[in-house]
DNA sequence: GTAATCCTTGACGTGGGCGTCAAGGCCAGT
DNA sequence: ACTGGCCTTGACGCCCACGTCAAGGATTAC
């Protein structure tokens, strides 16, 4: 198949498609015209791209998974390497998760103090029903 | 005082306080011989465009804050414009750790799906001392 | 033949908040 | 006079995953 049709099942872009071929992440065959060829190795492949792009893996954190899915193993993270991504990932998200809430709990904080300083905010029938 | 000083006092640089200069964020008067020129409410000013962009806040969103300020309020977060940012930012805190978190659980399962189909992997001495 | 639809490479644009020169002016100390 | 340290504006670089032309070649449908 064509580069159209790769990312139209994809759900993506034939710029997409160059741009990893241009990382070396997925190399296309051509054909006489000069044409991209693809396969269904290379749904495959790129599916496993794709997926794991939409969790917020950059491109480069996806590569031991393609290697390991091209290397003839049943699935992206049957390799070590992989799940040593997996595992850097989920510090990664662990890590940040815990310093956003630490920001929403500081937010919320100076929120509530704020509120609480603003004349006719909050909760004005408090003294209103008194 | 000059740039340089106040952007030591307040840990950033000559280059930032250009930057928000330029968006009109931080304007600075001129001394005779062109040197920008700030005061001590300038200092406040920056210290709360900074809290806000040390949690994560973009510079749009610390204008309210600083007008609030340069309005005569006694902290950047009396207005109500404000107080909006804060809800919105709280908000957008919410979705993305929920967001991350979702995720977190997903590559955290993959993973443990992934170590227990890998073999020699994840609990050897289970079979080992049996 | 020609229009439509694919494909090719190349190259610049995007966003956010600056970093990092480059070329030069102003001022203090010696 | 000269050195060193501050300041000025202007402009390009960075990161990342592409979007978006532009100019042209290939193929298919009619």
């Amino acid at each position: 198949m064509r580069i159209g049709e790769l990312a139209e099942r994809a759900g993506t872009t034939t710029r997409t498609l160059r741009y990893y071929e241009s990382r070396g992440l997925l190399p296309a065959r051509r054909s006489g015209n000069g044409y991209r060829t693809y396969d269904e190795d290379d749904v495959r492949l790129l599916e496993q791209i794709r997926t794991l792009q939409d969790f917020g893996f950059e491109l480069e954190e996806t590569r031991p998974f393609v290697e390991c899915l091209r290397s003839g193993h049943p699935a992206g993270d049957s390799c070590p390497a992989s799940l040593d991504v997996y595992r850097r990932k989920l510090a990664e998200l662990d890590a940040l998760i815990s310093e956003l809430s630490a920001v929403r709990e500081q937010v919320g904080a100076q929120l509530v103090r704020a509120e609480a300083a603003v004349p006719g905010g909050p909760d004005p029938q408090c003294e209103l029903t008194g």
